[in-house]
DNA sequence: CTTATTTATATTAAGGGTAATATATTGTTA
DNA sequence: TAACAATATATTACCCTTAATATAAATAAG
């Protein structure tokens, strides 16, 4: 079974392939009879133009292209879905490609999808991306990108963010007003800008409410966020601290829930004896017990305001309109569940 | 910035654009000289073939699709993050659609993959097909398909799939060797093969046993198989049987996160008074408190397998050589935690 | 020194679609 | 009825690569 082009039908009908493709694309120079004869037959044999001769011929593939980390990760997972959806809406396909925070794959990755004509990129970079040169050669070749969540500060396109540090800022001023005043903190690696970040946020949320900051209560959970880390910084925790510490804010929800794991092991009441508030609002936080107070991050949100400034610049550069490039911080909500 | 094309690398060497194509491809009628300019010319500039045109010329796009009923699940997220690697290995890239359980959505689907002239195509069925047309329209051309987890029995192509039945008969025959007796059962909905498949594992288990099997101990979860799913089963389940039953065997490990929830706020004791079983080994089953015994379902591994097998199909249609479809069964692993 | 062969390059066509241009047919106007 | 539009269709060229074929130049054999 082969696929039925246009030369197909113009034999059938006696036309030539140009007529029956302006047929189709209801070019006013074509008659109405033939038109009709045309989509007829077109509908009958179920016509479809080639991709690929579309595509050289526009310059154009109807296809954009993600770049992640990971996907097995509720916040990527979640992402690409709203990116899925927004695409089907639009009828264009995704490719889908994760960089397993390998920059070199990444770099490889880009070239591969520039390659392939996509008419737009999705990237949130590797965490061990350091050059952006990949990214510029995409914006040289006039291909719409949008940068979300791990973005690069210095590049000129659009981005998509979180902001982390507010929403530190809030959750540790929360545990605060609740009457905490001995509040650790589990953090990610010193290098991601958004283990930073919410460091900065648990940090001024502190001393804005007259706290003296005690580095002492900062503990480095760097074994790829495992919640075996989690796990371990509580059990260090209470080594060091004791009782004199009633509160810990996560730098995600798998390193709470590690900690949850540890308090409940040991019989230590959360949240009377310690409370805990993660961050991300990962789907086993409501499931976990006691359920977690983290922070909901929106990931669906960002893969659909991502996805929609992404097409918004496509459709721009499509009827040469100047793009203004957008940066869009996606509102954080504190969720405050049983384990505060 | 534009794309350098054989064009550019002819003009700017004084070669006809087929002499600078075969020094490339390393054609024996090419002069060593003449080769060693073009690709080093080639290599200065950047040259990478147009994919429209390579894929207009030779009808192979090096793209593979993908369409599975949802993302947002661990066990599809991981059967993807398998699918991206082995691609990517072979230097191929993945169109991933969700179908969202939605049949039509899936139809059209399939035809803009084949449409898009993908080499090859992975699909997990959504709950909802029942007519397998699109599923034989690939095969009509000639489109390498393999069929993962949700399968269609009726269609003669490769399948990869779990032996539902003999991993809930081992889930089920591990609770009575423990001595549990009142087994109940927390099963899926009633159309899905893998639902019906778990139940029959479980009663068979059952009836190998000499257990009788009481209908009344088996629940049917069929609201999205929601972890209040699970909530509510047991709360029901407590209600009509009270203390005689002393285990749960869920059709998936949510639905007896639900459960052990449900438990763990009774302060009913869990494995003392009530055992609980999962299936899938999601992420979080290790995770919860106490950690639940599941069945291990190596979505890793079926997304290797399923790829694996694609492009060897691939493979063996450029090469023309005869496709033998296989069938696959992944083996499943008894996890055993605390909660059993 | 001519003819056959090898070697190296160029030309043409094809893959499918579409824009620009050309031709043929019909209808209108002076 | 000649001249001109308007209408409808066809031809050509192009997007870029590559296979099949053709040509030219260089070498070998008779």
């Amino acid at each position: 079974m082969k696929p039925v082009i246009l030369k197909d039908i113009a034999d059938q009908l006696g036309l030539s392939i140009t007529t029956v493709s302006k047929a189709l694309k209801d070019y006013p120079d074509v008659s109405k009879k033939t038109k009709a004869l045309v989509k007829k037959l077109a509908h009958e044999l179920n016509y479809v133009p080639n991709s690929f001769a579309v595509g050289l011929r526009s310059q154009t593939s109807k296809t954009i292209g993600v770049i992640i980390p990971t996907m097995v990760h509720y916040f990527f997972s979640t992402v690409i879905d709203a990116v899925l959806k927004e695409a089907e809406n639009r009828d264009y396909m995704v490719i889908i490609m994760t960089s397993n925070e390998n920059y070199e794959l990444e770099k490889k990755q880009v070239d591969l999808l520039l390659n392939k004509g996509v008419d737009g990129i999705l990237i949130s970079l590797s965490n061990r991306t350091r050059d952006f040169k990949h990214l510029q050669k995409i914006l040289d070749y006039k291909v719409p990108l949008v940068l979300f969540d791990k973005i690069a500060k210095t590049i000129n396109c659009s981005k998509v963010i979180i902001d982390d540090r507010k929403a530190a800022y809030d959750a540790v001023t929360y545990l605060i007003k609740k009457g905490y005043k001995r509040i650790s903190h589990f953090r990610g690696d010193l290098n991601p800008q958004n283990s930073i970040d919410r460091f900065l946020g648990y940090k001024k949320a502190l001393t804005d409410n007259d706290i003296p900051y005690d580095p002492s209560l900062v503990y480095i959970c760097n074994n790829n966020l495992d919640f075996k880390d989690g796990y371990n910084s509580a059990k260090k925790l209470i080594e060091d601290h004791g009782d004199n510490v009633d509160a810990i804010f996560a730098v995600n929800d798998l390193i709470a829930i590690g900690a949850i794991n540890y308090f409940n092991q040991k019989k230590i009441a959360i949240p009377e004896k310690i409370a805990l508030c993660g961050f991300s609002n990962w789907f086993m936080s409501s499931v976990i017990s006691p359920s977690l107070s983290t922070i909901e991050q929106n990931a669906y949100k960002m893969g659909e305001k991502s996805t929609e400034i992404l097409f918004q610049e496509i459709e721009y550069k499509h009827k040469n309109i100047n793009i203004e490039y957008q940066k869009v911080v996606i509102d954080t909500q504190l969720v405050i569940r049983k384990s505060t």
